[in-house]
This record gives C-alpha cells, sequence and structure tokens, in this order.
DNA sequence: TTGTACGCGTTATCAA
DNA sequence: TTGATAACGCGTACAA
C-alpha cells in the first residue's frame, strides 16, 4: 500500500491553507510567487504527486479514452492504437485500451467498465459477432462522444473513421482492367462480414464499368484465410479451360498467398499465366517469390483521425456526424504483371 | 457532458438511504431480500452505472495496472500486451496502455501520469535509450509493485520476466555444431543492447564448449535490420575461401534474411553451401525460398507471467523478488540443413 | 436490517 | 492574494 503524499500536507508544512497549494501546483494566476516558489519547492520534496483521480471526481472529466479493440495479434490494430496514442498523447490524453478478443459479450462488458471509469470518449471497432447495437445506443443517449473505427455501425447517427474498401477494390481491379486483363475472377471474404461485401461490390464496380458482362462462375466464396483462398483458387483453376480466369483479386493478401500456392501447384506461372492481386499490404506481400501487388491501408491515419475527431466531440468543437474516410494505396509489384 | 445516475437518485427514487442502495449493488449480505430486488431493479431501468471513479478514491485502489510499451508496431510487444490483458481480465484488473516510442524523457512523463491516475502496479518494459533509473527507485520506495518484462534493469531488486537470449543462442548455435558444422560465424546485433550482447556471450558459450577456437574474425558487428545483416554476411563471404564459415548465426530474423539475400547473390546455396539460422521466429521466416530456422519467443507468455506476478504483489500474495525466465523453443527448418 | 456522519484528495465558490 | 466551506460519488464505522 503506497503511502502518498496529499496537498493537505504541503500545506501544512508551510503553514498555509490547501486551496494556495492547489493554485500554485496548477499554475493559477491568483497566488503570490514567492508562495508559488516555496509551494513547488516543497512538493518536490517531498516527492508529492498529483491524485488524479480526486481531481477527476471534481472536475467530473478524466482526461481518459477508452479504445475498444477486437483483437490485437496481427498488425493493424496495433498500428491504430500508434495513431490513437500519438494524438492522445499531444492532446492531454490518456488511453484505457480493453481488449474484446472478438467477442460480443466481452465487448459489452468492456464498454460497461469503460463507463465507469468515467471515459470521456469511446474509440470502438466491433467483434465481428457483434449483432446487438443497444450498448451503442445508450452509450450515444448518455451523450458520451463515441467514435467508430475501422468496423463501423450504420444507421446510430455515429461518427466513423473507415477504409474505403469498396473504391479501393474497385481501384485494384481497374488497375487490371487497364492493363488488357478480360476474365478477372475475385476471391471473397465470408459473406456476412461488411468489408468482404464492400470489397465484392468494388469488383463489381469495375468490371461492370466496363461493359463486360459479370460471369458469376469468377466470384467463388473464400475466406479470410489461406486455405480459403488456396481452396477457391483450385475451384477457378478447375474450370473448362476456356473459362479459367486470366487474373484474380483475392479478399485479401493472405487469402491471395494461398492461391498463390495453388496456381504454382498447378504449374503455372505468376502473373505470366495467371496474374493476382491481394488487399492489406501484409508484411509478408513484398517477399513472395512474385511479389504481390495489394492494396495499402494507412491503419496509423485511421487511429490519429478517429482520436483527433473523439477529442473534438469531447471538447465540444464539433458535433456533427461525420464519416470519415481513409483512402487506400494502390502498392505496384510484380504479382500483377503490370 | 453526460449525465449520470447516482446511488442517491436510486435512494431518492425508492425513499430510502444511499448506503442500503450501496449494500445492495454490491451484494453485501445484511440487507433484505425485497430491498435488494427493488434496488437492482430500479438501478437498472434508470441505467445506473456505478462510478468507480468515486470507489476508488475512497477504497485507495483502481484496480488497474499501468503497461509501458516501448514500441507497439511489431508483433512482439502486442502480442505481450495480448498476455497481459488476458491475465488481468480474468483477475478483474483493467489496463493503461501508455506508449513511450523508446523515447526517455516520455517514458518518465507517462510513468508520473499512471502514477497520478492511482495504478495499482505498473508492468514496464523500458525504452532503448533510458540510462538514468531514478525514476524506479522512487517508484520502488513507493512501495508501487512493478515487475519489469523483456527490457529488465539490474541492481534495482526489481522482478522481471525476461526471455533466455543467452541461453537460447547457446542452444541454437550447438544445434548446428552437433549437425557437424565448424566454421559458425555469428552476424552480431548493436554492440549497447543488452540482448546483442546475450545472445554473442551465447554463440561464445556454445562455441567454446567445443573446445575449438573462436575465430574472432567469424564474428561480425551487424544489427537489427536487413540491410546490416546484408553488410555483414557480404564481409563474411569476402574472407579467403578457407576462412568462410560454413554456417551463420544471426542475431535476429530480418538480419538473416539479408544475410542469405547475400549469400544467393554470391550464387551460393543455402543450406548446402551455408547454412543459417535467426532469432525470434518473425512471420516471414517460415515464407523464406529457404524456410529459416530460428528461435521462437513466446512473447505472450512473458505478458501472462509478468502481469500475474505484478498482481500477486498487489494482492500481497507474493513479495519476492525473482527473475522469470521464459525459455525459447528452437524451431527447424530447412535453412539450417539438418 | 437500515440510517447517519464522515472521509477519500481535489477544486469551485465565495468571503475575507 | 488567501482561506473556509462545500461538493464530486461512494464506502467504512458506528449508531439506531
Amino acid at each position: 500500500m503506497p503511502k502518498r503524499v496529499t496537498a493537505k500536507e504541503i500545506a501544512q508544512a508551510l503553514g498555509i491553507s490547501t486551496m494556495t497549494v492547489s493554485r500554485a501546483l496548477n499554475n493559477r494566476p491568483n497566488v503570490d510567487e514567492k508562495t508559488r516558489q516555496k509551494v513547488l519547492e516543497t512538493a518536490r520534496k517531498m516527492g508529492y504527486i498529483p491524485n488524479l483521480i480526486a481531481k477527476s471526481l471534481v472536475l467530473r472529466k478524466t482526461s481518459t479514452i477508452g479504445v475498444v479493440v477486437p483483437e490485437i495479434t496481427h498488425s493493424f490494430f496495433p498500428e491504430v492504437v500508434r495513431g490513437i496514442e500519438e494524438v492522445s498523447y499531444q492532446a492531454g490524453y490518456h488511453i484505457i485500451l480493453a481488449h474484446t478478443n472478438e467477442n460480443a459479450q466481452r465487448e459489452i462488458s468492456v464498454i460497461h467498465t469503460l463507463i465507469s471509469k468515467q471515459v470521456d470518449g469511446l474509440l470502438v471497432s466491433i467483434s465481428q459477432s457483434v449483432e446487438n447495437f443497444e450498448i451503442y445506443q445508450q452509450v450515444v443517449q448518455r451523450g458520451l462522444p463515441l467514435v467508430f473505427y475501422d468496423r463501423c455501425v450504420k444507421g446510430l447517427g455515429v461518427n466513423c473513421v473507415r477504409l474505403d474498401d469498396r473504391e479501393s477494390a474497385a481501384k485494384i481491379t481497374r488497375h487490371l482492367i487497364e492493363h488488357g486483363y478480360e476474365r478477372i475472377a475475385h476471391i471473397s471474404g465470408p459473406q456476412n462480414v461488411l468489408i468482404s461485401e464492400m470489397r465484392l461490390k468494388g469488383f463489381k464496380d469495375a468490371v461492370e464499368a466496363t461493359g463486360i458482362e459479370l460471369d458469376e462462375r469468377l466470384i467463388v466464396p473464400g475466406g479470410f484465410h489461406e486455405e480459403s483462398g488456396y481452396r477457391a483458387m483450385q475451384q477457378l483453376l478447375a474450370l473448362p479451360a476456356g473459362k479459367r480466369p486470366r487474373a484474380v483479386v483475392a479478399v485479401n493478401d493472405p487469402a491471395a498467398f494461398g492461391a498463390m500456392k495453388a496456381i504454382l501447384e498447378a504449374g503455372l506461372r505468376i502473373p505470366q499465366d495467371v496474374a493476382i492481386v491481394g488487399f492489406s499490404d501484409d508484411i509478408r506481400a513484398e517477399l513472395m517469390v512474385s511479389p504481390l501487388t495489394t492494396i495499402r491501408q494507412n491503419a496509423y491515419e485511421i487511429g490519429r483521425r478517429a482520436a483527433l475527431k473523439l477529442i473534438d466531440l469531447i471538447e465540444e468543437k464539433s458535433n456533427s456526424v461525420e464519416e470519415i474516410v481513409i483512402h487506400g494505396e494502390l502498392v505496384v509489384r510484380h504479382s500483377c504483371g503490370c
């Protein structure tokens, strides 16, 4: 049980009132300069560290932001957190990090805890399994500032910072089209996940814009992982010779890795026989035998923008509801043959 | 400014005292079951969420752990944080994450803040640039529980959970020796960083144990990154034919990647001409043309153990000063030719 | 079983 | 410029 030095003790040591000590410590104007110096010096000597808990209680402000992260193992969210941290630190806010492990129940639990801890605002990326958004309605009703990042919930009138999945998918697909590829396939992600849906839509946008009829057989349900990409590609390669795709847009990089494996195992070359592109610029993308063309997502920027918006809400510099979109960057490497 | 429902308001609504409400809410025995039910129900109806700030102030306990992380971009620390999170959550503690960005001054600043926020304990991995440990002496003097993880400070009598760099380096070197390699080189890391030093020592331990004279020319200063590994390997390959190494122990995986590039560019084969091993099991290690043999470090376990120890200290279930060592695991792949 | 008084450490407010 | 008092929301200690 650590012993703490309080402002009161400093006051007693100097024979002055607690308020004067408080004022001196907080650089308030209405304190005699000599008194201030004495206070600061003895505070230092006594090893005084202010109790922000007590301060928060009276000010009704903790200068703390609750950050809810569904998953922390891969590189995306840590990078987002770095962006959040950077902005928050500059603005004098601290972060309480809560990890939900993609668990809907735990998500509710941690949000309750964060509210209990009186955070000034909430930055949330929802778990994949969440289907009940009541908790967020409650948060909104309470007037607690809230910004979703990356994984947003529509229709709640809540701020949101996200990637332009649809536009980026269209962009990378167009890139293939512009380089002359005609039969282009898409290995899609889980059907019920928003980003899969958006990337699929973007793919369709680009293909349909060419006026060419979309061949539904070239859209294969895959998943976010290597195995599913591998299987999906096998399925595509099993099509009759003339119907096979000349290029493939994978829903993300791991799926593309799996697909590449299937292509190579079939004795085909990348990109000479089948060109392929991914999505998300996985750290391994550059190291593949045929370095992968992909979309780079600026996770750091998502964190930065989300934190900036939240702090604006907290400090009432803004009360508009925005949807901030961070654009993906096309990274052209060898695998697309462009 | 969110409006909050307080225990007092519940009391007024029911015409009872705040204490009865408090008792009911905290499942204390001495409250009538009917009263308890009424309280719980109206609390729910009114959307009551307890104010942990006020609770912390009176209990002098926040159930919060401060976690100081020097760097959050790469996979190691997020994985540690996951381990910390898991244990803390189970034990009813929350985490405040503070990122120092390898900056000594910021490290002092965030520790002050965490103390101000009255965390019950501190989990710290020091920044590379830190040379003054006064702040940690202060923490110890205050009686605030502290555990270092991964990057420890010796001589302060502080608990520490770390990897067995020296032993692991010796282990992987011995593995090469046992498979018949004789001229084994080491690409070392920055001279002033503890883990570089430990790995170099481990390398020497293993080589010297064979009774063979250590050839100092086979120890080349490199660094933690690809470029430095590349340059160091070029230097090794420039040795007169008979003096060239037959196998190489790199200080970490990225350095090994650079070295591999240099080996292949020289027209040599891995492992037939030069065998190579790394350290840390980078996510890319498995994907190399010649998959890299390396040491896998269990970052999650470091986090888990550090949090367990800290919580024991906080709850006074332990007051011993320990040095907990997490052993690295040898991952044998193709690059060592074993 | 329930209620009252007080304190946790700090700041706002108003008076001196 | 300084100080006394009250308050933030809750729990402990004791009384009823």
